[in-house]
DNA sequence: TGTACATCAGTGAACGCGCGTTCACTGATGTAC
DNA sequence: TGTACATCAGTGAACGCGCGTTCACTGATGTAC
């Protein structure tokens, strides 16, 4: 059989319906994002994903896992490439958030979109790798902020500052978003991130 | 003619339109908002709205300049009824931003979701109400950033600071959204804004 | 004050579209003996 | 090594659904005279 015969089983539709998803979100849209155009762009009939997902929703999970499985991965590239100092390797995280939200942003908007979130009709072991998967970025970013002193009164909170202000800032001013701000320049997220002028634990 | 008896003119349909479509929305979500449903709900039928609206993107954005409306209202309410210091007016406009993303959830995922902001195809009046409202709302918070320093080489650096941190805190730790921190407990928000150590410009 | 008429803002039927899902089927693969 | 058979992973047709939009229409309103 040449490559050119098109055999009768795909080989990894799972694995291909995942991808064309993602690339047809990232060409088209979050909205084009449909079981029909995945499976057409996997070269099959819209009827073979039911084999392998439980439905749309199943899907989305699946390439929502997907996403953050490259997530951390742009933003683990970030960090070994970055001294260990503790202030560059925050940065670095934070870099690789903002790039990645800027490259693959409707991935980005699909995987932060809770109302995608609805773990009940899904197959528990695609729940399980999305669960996983996040808590994989999230970790890098916890990680890198475990060097700094927590707000008087308030555990976890360079966390969570951290994560708002690199969301947010992700969200509202994102390159290819049409909200720009309504006012002058957008200093870049490195000067927004200094200004916080975080300190390093006692000790450390 | 009694009230019981349906004329044949609504009276504001435009308006009932808008309202019908925000109700939907924080009814069944984002996704509830249809041409058809928001004719329905307005006891109309579907075709009507096109008298008003040149399409579902026209409405769309009507209710996003809705949106906004209310949004400003909600900041400006809590600045009212807080004294006048700095810091106080600040975490006042943080308040109502994050009481406004709670309450209002779907139509703050909407107004915020930049797919939705195709100016292209829209009536120029109903854009630039959306823009002028959008303004509004924008300038409290801007307002309030006024007596604070930037970082330094940061021109803006406040606003878009507690801008990022704000909307990224309300998108990521809303109570009604399925998506928790995935460690420990998430601090008030009171306390993370406290923690940037914002400084009053000198000579306020 | 009354009448003719233009304009406005609805109705209801119909259109085509893309969607997710179901179903009987069939070709390919893998396994038992 | 060969054969029978179960299972897997596709196909293609069909289903009903809700959607936005269009269209001829009609009742209500407002205005000119």
């Amino acid at each position: 059989m040449t490559k050119l015969e098109k055999p009768h089983h795909h080989g990894d539709l799972r694995e291909a319906l995942v991808i064309a998803g993602i690339e047809l979100m990232e060409e088209n849209g979050v909205d084009a994002l449909t079981l029909r155009k995945c499976a057409a762009r996997a070269g099959v009939s819209h009827a073979a994903p039911a084999h392998h997902f439980k439905g749309i929703a199943s899907l989305k999970i699946a390439i929502m896992a997907r996403g953050h499985s490259f997530f951390a991965t742009a933003i683990a590239k970030e960090m070994t490439r970055t001294p260990p100092d503790p202030m560059a390797q925050l940065q670095a995280v934070c870099q690789g958030y903002l790039v990645f939200a800027n490259r693959h942003n409707p991935l980005f908007q699909l995987m932060f979109n809770s109302s995608n979130t609805d773990l009940s009709t899904i197959t528990p072991a695609v729940a399980a790798e999305f669960l996983q998967n996040a808590h994989e970025s999230y970790g890098l970013l916890k990680q890198a902020c475990e060097p700094f002193e927590n707000a008087p009164g308030a555990a976890n909170s360079t966390e969570i500052t951290v994560w708002s202000l690199v969301h947010g800032f992700a969200m509202l001013f994102n390159k290819d978003s049409s909200r720009a701000a309504p006012t002058g320049p957008i200093p870049e997220f490195a000067k927004i991130l200094a200004g916080l002028e975080l300190r390093i634990k006692p000790g450390l």
